[in-house]
RNA sequence: GCGCCUCUAGCUCAAUUGGCAGAGCAUCGGACUCUUAAUCCGCAGGUUCCGGGUUCAAGUCCCGGGGGGCGUACCA
């Protein structure tokens, strides 16, 4: 046993320390430091939960003659006298602390816990006479004083700010934050095993880029000042992953964190996480497979089966889920048959028709999918696969086997955001070249999105990049479908915010 | 970016038409040997986000600024 006593008796919760005349109750939401010794470890045998699941069937007012040690958080208290029941919440969950004058050693300290203390008890595990499980501390010592007081113990934090911002608070207040955020880790640990069961292997390509490219989106820049260049952050990790396939590499995977520098809203945060996989030999086909596969598998595992409820609308996420073509969706939506050989004029006509708006540098493709996304898009609810892409738009992916104009890529649909963009792998050289340049020609037209030239991409497909299928999903929005968030936010554990004024009570620095 | 909404005690919230800023929890003092957001008695706690203005009087109305939320645009 590496117990330590509290040692308080040199200052008492009710005596102001160290002589200060400090006023304890005073409403400035600070506690005055408290002297305690702190031991440098504790020893846990066991979890809330654990305790919970080996002990909470036996009787009323039964004693286990079991001894264990817990730690965690005092979340509630409720003082009787010569009786405090304590709520200790760890990690897996809450357990009630039976504090007796004449069993619980230092009683006038412990009834005199705080909320939020951070304790260490040991104890033997019983049921009180009203059938709480309990354990009635032999030992206990303090692990961390809290300094602050805590939110209310029944609604919590309600402010958005301070939950975002005191996240190491919401954590122990709000138990939907707690499992939303534990399951994110879930999330991402279950994907990487799955992946990993399939012989896709985890690898991290470069943050700084020396071109933005990868995906249509504007960059951050940074400067590197022992090399005197500028640099961008990443947008997409794709391009580098593909060098890693050309590498000989044939099933990589990266949970990338990518930066984007564009708005914030509560389906973007301005870095979120996005997993870039490439398969060799594979095509878009299998990757849609891959994709259902995966996100149902998912689905079981967090949610407990395939049909899941989001924003108080079913989904049934279970593969296979339904094809279609982009054009295919349009037509069926605006009751027009749309093509990419269409005259342009014609097809300018049918977008001004639907209120879309068409640049001078949109070639047929461009306007397509500004038609998709203006009168079919926010219809669809899914889960969907939207296929075939204007080749205009698309300039990673490979011409469609079939269909003049269009491309092997696809988008999935579910719950009606956008989760994965996926494509058979443009593979030749020449061709990528030629995409390049037409993408430097719409930044020339005023396109801040185009995508970056990259010659050293371009070598590396001269060094032969076989038939590839290559997938990338938005992982903050996976999470969000699987825990039923709504905003983005809610599944980071530190989402974007201005940076906050944070006053020092201690110092009147700030 | 733009539009709308919002900010009151540490936390959660009140405050009528512009008329003395209040309650619950937490804290502090006291009571209580089976509580479950324990209960009961008492004390204390305020830059009403900030700065101007109108007014006899501003938490409330007006102007400017800041934080946050939602919608919208770009995007995943």
């Amino acid at each position: 046993m590496t117990e330590i006593d509290p040692a308080n008796e040199t200052a008492a919760p009710d005596q102001t320390p160290n002589g200060q005349p400090e006023d304890t109750s005073s409403n400035s939401g600070r506690i005055p430091k408290r002297d305690f010794d702190i031991p440098y470890r504790y020893e846990v045998t066991a979890s809330t939960a654990e305790v919970t699941a080996a002990h909470g069937d036996i009787e009323d007012g039964a004693e286990t003659g079991v001894s264990v040690s817990v730690a965690g958080r005092i979340m509630l208290k409720r003082d009787q006298g010569k009786l405090v029941f304590a709520d200790l919440q760890d990690g897996t969950g809450r357990i009630q602390i039976f504090g007796h004058a004449k069993t619980t050693p230092d009683f006038d300290a412990f009834s005199s816990l705080f909320l939020g203390d951070w304790v260490g008890i040991t104890g033997e595990v019983i049921k009180t006479r009203r059938g709480e499980l309990s354990i009635r501390p032999s030992a206990w010592t303090i692990l961390a004083p809290t300094q602050r007081v805590f939110p209310d113990k029944f609604h919590g934090i309600s402010d958005q700010d301070t939950k975002y911002r005191q996240r190491y608070v919401d954590m122990w207040v709000s138990e939907e934050s707690n499992t939303t955020l534990r399951n994110r880790s879930r999330i991402m640990s279950l994907t990487r095993r799955w992946l990993e069961d399939r012989a896709f292997m985890e690898v991290e390509t470069p943050t700084f880029h020396g071109v933005a490219s990868g995906a249509m989106a504007r960059p951050f820049t940074t400067h590197h000042n022992a090399l005197d260049m500028d640099l961008f952050l990443r947008i997409a990790p794709e391009l580098y992953l593909k060098r890693l396939t050309v590498g000989g590499f044939e099933r990589v995977f990266e949970m990338a964190r990518v930066f984007r520098n564009e708005g914030i809203s509560t389906r973007h945060n301005p870095e979120f996480t996005m997993l870039e996989l490439y398969w060799a030999y594979a095509d878009y086909n299998d990757i849609m497979e891959l994709v259902e596969n995966l996100v149902s598998h998912l689905a079981v595992e967090i949610t407990g089966g395939t049909t899941i409820s989001y924003d108080e609308r079913e989904l049934d996420l279970a593969a296979p889920w339904r094809r279609a073509s982009m054009i295919e969706l349009v037509t069926e939506q605006i009751g027009v048959e749309l093509s990419v050989g269409m005259d342009r004029a014609e097809l300018v006509a049918i977008a001004e028709a639907h209120d879309v708006e068409v640049k001078d540098y949109y070639g047929t493709g461009k306007i397509i999918l500004e038609i998709y996304e203006k009168t079919t898009e926010g219809q669809l609810w899914g889960p969907i696969f939207v296929t075939d892409y204007p080749k205009e738009v698309s300039p990673l992916s490979r011409d469609h086997r079939s269909e003049p104009g269009l491309t092997e890529r696809f988008e999935a649909i579910v719950a009606g955001r956008e989760l994965c963009n996926a494509f058979s792998e443009l593979t030749d050289p020449d061709e990528q070249l030629a995409r390049f340049n037409d993408q430097e020609a719409e930044r020339a037209a005023g396109d801040a999105e185009a995508m970056g030239m990259d010659l050293d991409y371009i070598r590396a497909l001269e060094y032969g990049l076989p038939p590839t299928g290559g997938l990338g999903i938005g992982m903050d929005r996976l999470v969000m479908l699987l825990t039923g968030s709504t905003t983005i936010r809610d599944v980071l554990l530190f989402p974007t915010l201005r940076p906050e004024q944070v006053r020092d009570d201690s110092t009147g620095d700030s």
